[in-house]
DNA sequence: CTGTTAGCGCCTTCAG
DNA sequence: CTGAAGGCGCTAACAG
């Protein structure tokens, strides 16, 4: 291991001063004259000096980096959520490690413990579908380490949040299919643990009462919303309940396994079967033109994650209030020239 | 900074024995009796011992991290590759740090750097679109770090490199169209300073030869393959190329661009314009059926390059010869049952 | 098998 | 404004 040498001891003894004196105007500290700075400077620069960041940050306890934790990387929106955070973190002068919990509790908590004993200083974290409680931040909690939980939250007080508004935008989902002539909503429903699919069921519900048709507790399909239960939804719906006119998917992916399979099976989008999925908005043109979608814009909510995440950071060690950011979603449709027949004319 | 406090040192002195020896139990060193081993790891855990990593880093000079570097994560291909990536090394006991160049050499030469900075043991790396020269991996290298190329690879000798063999997907992809009978194919080609991008367009060409169709010029329309300049091709095309019956695309964000703006003017996909395009093949059921395309197997590729980058981390300090992992794409047709009627007898 | 000793490279008191 | 000294927590010789 042939490391780059140089050390701020080196550059002292070639400019017989001491090493403190480096240490300082490297860090550009006021304590130190601006001629000895600009000689350092130059014999850092001409010696090939490169910070050891590990001794750095061993001394600081402080690595300038954040931990961020999500369900599944390739998934789009987290993918833009990342890119969101990413970038924030990078114009701040922070680092990102970023970690997949694969939807299980188990590696969410290993994945904890290793950002803690990596010394993070602050983390990111949207949970599994498997978590339903928070012992295991209970280590961030003690050692100190601010953490903001995005999309999929922790609904027990005293924590930074950052979400989306998933009742509204299931209650306009819901609201914008009744409008365009269904009355025989199905929603495609995720785990009921989870408070955001709580919120996007109740917000389904309510629309459909509000617009005085009658909630069919059959009509719901619970499943991890994965692009294969999309897909099992709608063959039960094609083959038990020829009613439905339109579906509420609770992600984009279920949604797409749905509406791939119907048009596998020569139903035409959305004029047979209406679609309207969560998903993340304007940036996903590979969404079928045919699918309406709840923006999540992953990517705007990663920044403010990040945002709200530094300065938690930097209130250290008085911790600051924690806060809850709710984004408001947008209803977006694609295909703004398909309209939905109005077939059932009743009520 | 209330940090968790206990040190080797704080359960030596509660055990009274010496904390080099602490430290040997605590790396499970053969060189300690197994009951004294018993004791130590039955104080830690009392005690809530954490062993300090950047103190073990500073020491070993070693992070057991892997930095990764690519253009954009929000791109399926790339958070497909990072998916695999991070398993691989999670399975390693290796961390991942994870960022993005945005396509900018001098983004990609700073993050560099800052790998370098941090210590990382390797760096895995898919070059920007601005990146001609590799100057700013010699830090990398005269720091003895081992790097690996994917995708978009370096064609220097000497380095590691996992990619796929685009001039043989490129090469299927327009024998298919041909087969399909289309005969006045388009090419929305990518910036030729890449060698992948070359390599495309090369089997773009060779395939119209070896079928007796004319190479023509006019048809290959250069971009940086973005949706928008996939739409703006597309528009080109229906404006001022009414014969072409197929276009040829060398990534999946042009070709998607293309289709959604071609479907926008009620042209029929694949029957009045078939489209292929590389992409991220299985796992990427969002791309519309109607779009036949070239598996670019992004997980697969991360895995890969992420043993290859551990092999070659563990090789040192002599470095193992390198070696170039070269895939073999598929062709994906998605909707096998429309098929292009030969709607040109000729030839 | 265990203890002693000596740093990794940097930062931060405390003196002058 | 600069120098001297000590230590962050851990590990790796080297002895015994």
């Amino acid at each position: 291991m042939q490391t780059n040498n140089v050390t701020i001891h080196d550059i002292a003894a070639a400019l017989k001063i001491d090493s403190s004196t480096v240490s300082r105007a490297l860090n550009n500290s006021p304590r130190v004259t601006q001629k000895t700075k600009q000689r350092i400077w130059a014999k850092a620069q001409e010696m090939g000096y490169q910070r050891n960041v590990l001794a750095s940050n061993l001394r600081k306890n402080k690595t300038n980096t954040i931990g961020v934790i999500i369900p599944r990387i390739s998934r789009f929106f987290f993918s833009s959520a990342i890119e969101g955070i990413e970038e924030t973190a990078f114009e701040n002068g922070y680092n990102v490690i970023m970690c997949q919990s694969l939807e299980k509790l188990e590696r969410e908590t290993n994945l904890v413990q290793t950002l803690v004993a990596n010394r993070v200083d602050g983390i990111i974290l949207s949970i599994s579908m498997e978590t339903l409680d928070y012992e295991h931040m209970e280590l961030a909690r003690k050692n100190g380490i601010p953490t903001v939980f995005f999309d999929r939250h922790c609904d027990i007080p005293g924590n930074n949040n950052v979400l989306l508004n998933d009742y509204q935008g299931s209650f306009d989902a819901t609201d914008h299919l009744v409008s365009q002539g269904c009355r025989n909503i199905a929603h495609l429903a995720g785990p009921r643990d989870l408070k955001l699919y709580q919120n996007r069921f109740n917000g389904y519900k309510e629309a459909l009462e509000k617009n005085g048709l009658p909630f069919q507790p059959d009509l719901v399909i619970d499943s991890n919303l994965m692009e294969e239960d999309g897909a099992n939804a709608a063959q039960k719906i094609l083959e038990t309940l020829p009613q439905v006119d339109g579906i509420f998917s609770a992600n984009d992916v279920a949604a797409v396994g749905a509406m791939q399979f119907l048009k596998g099976k020569n139903i035409k989008i959305p004029d047979e079967i209406a679609i309207v999925g969560f998903s993340n908005g304007p940036t996903s043109s590979v969404i079928d033109p045919a699918l309406t979608t709840v923006d999540q814009s992953g990517k705007k909510m990663g920044r403010l994650a990040t945002e709200l995440l530094i300065k938690q950071i930097n209130a250290k060690p008085i911790p600051l209030a924690p806060e809850t950011i709710i984004l408001e979603p947008t209803l977006i449709q694609r295909d703004s020239t398909q309209k939905k027949p109005t077939i059932h004319p009743n009520t």
